[in-house]
DNA sequence: ACATGGATGCTT
DNA sequence: AGCATCCATGTC
């Protein structure tokens, strides 16, 4: 498990390169769901106006952010599905990394089962459907990955490549959606598309 | 290419 | 209290 404070405590773009590689953990009736995370995004807090907290906006949703790195930010998006960001940086600097892909590690039937669907590929490749996959939802909103427990985060893999893009879904955050703050392992199938 | 879906956070 | 928006997905 990743305890360290100072690991969560840095700057969201570093925070997103390093979560590649890492296993995101969700401990569900005895069972230890098991992703590596291939995919991040980093959302840089009031600078950034692809960031729900541009211009420090705060609200009940986002008051999160404004915490300490290594708690967990889960907010509903169309009504219909969860997403899961990682806190990042220090109290007040609401910066945080977003979840956009796993490669299924462990438990990979139940994932199947939460899902209700078989294709392994298609199983954690988003980050709604990888919410799906380990049962999260607001329940987990500023749950501490700190602590160990329901969500945690273990030590993976050394990835050697990892490439950058702009952001997805973000047409709203005019110059900032051209940044190059989406990060992934080169040439990994999980992916999204 | 398009329907889905409802909380959130705006404005009035 | 009304309304546009949204860090997707599945099926068309």
């Amino acid at each position: 498990m990743i305890k360290a404070k100072s690991f969560y405590l840095q700057d969201g773009l570093t925070l997103a390169k390093k979560l590649i590689g890492k296993y995101l953990v969700r401990k569900l009736n005895g069972h230890e769901l098991k992703g590596k995370i291939v995919e991040t995004e980093a959302y840089m807090g009031i600078n950034d106006k692809g960031s729900h907290t541009y211009g420090g906006k705060r609200t009940e949703r986002t008051k999160i952010l404004y915490a300490e790195g290594g708690l967990v930010y889960v907010y509903r998006i169309y009504g219909i599905y969860f997403c899961l960001n990682v806190v990042a940086n220090h109290k007040s600097i609401p910066q945080a990394v977003f979840i956009r892909a796993l490669e299924p590690i462990d438990e990979i039937a139940t994932m199947k089962q939460n899902r209700n669907k078989t294709d392994l590929k298609n199983l954690t490749n988003g980050p709604s459907k990888l919410c799906q996959a380990l049962k999260i939802d607001n329940t987990l909103y500023g749950y501490d990955l700190r602590k160990g427990g329901k969500l945690y985060l273990e030590n993976g893999e050394r990835i050697k490549n990892i490439s950058s893009s702009p952001r997805i879904n973000i047409d709203y955050a005019e110059e900032d959606k051209d940044n190059l703050w989406r990060f992934y392992e080169t040439g990994n199938p999980y992916v999204s598309g």
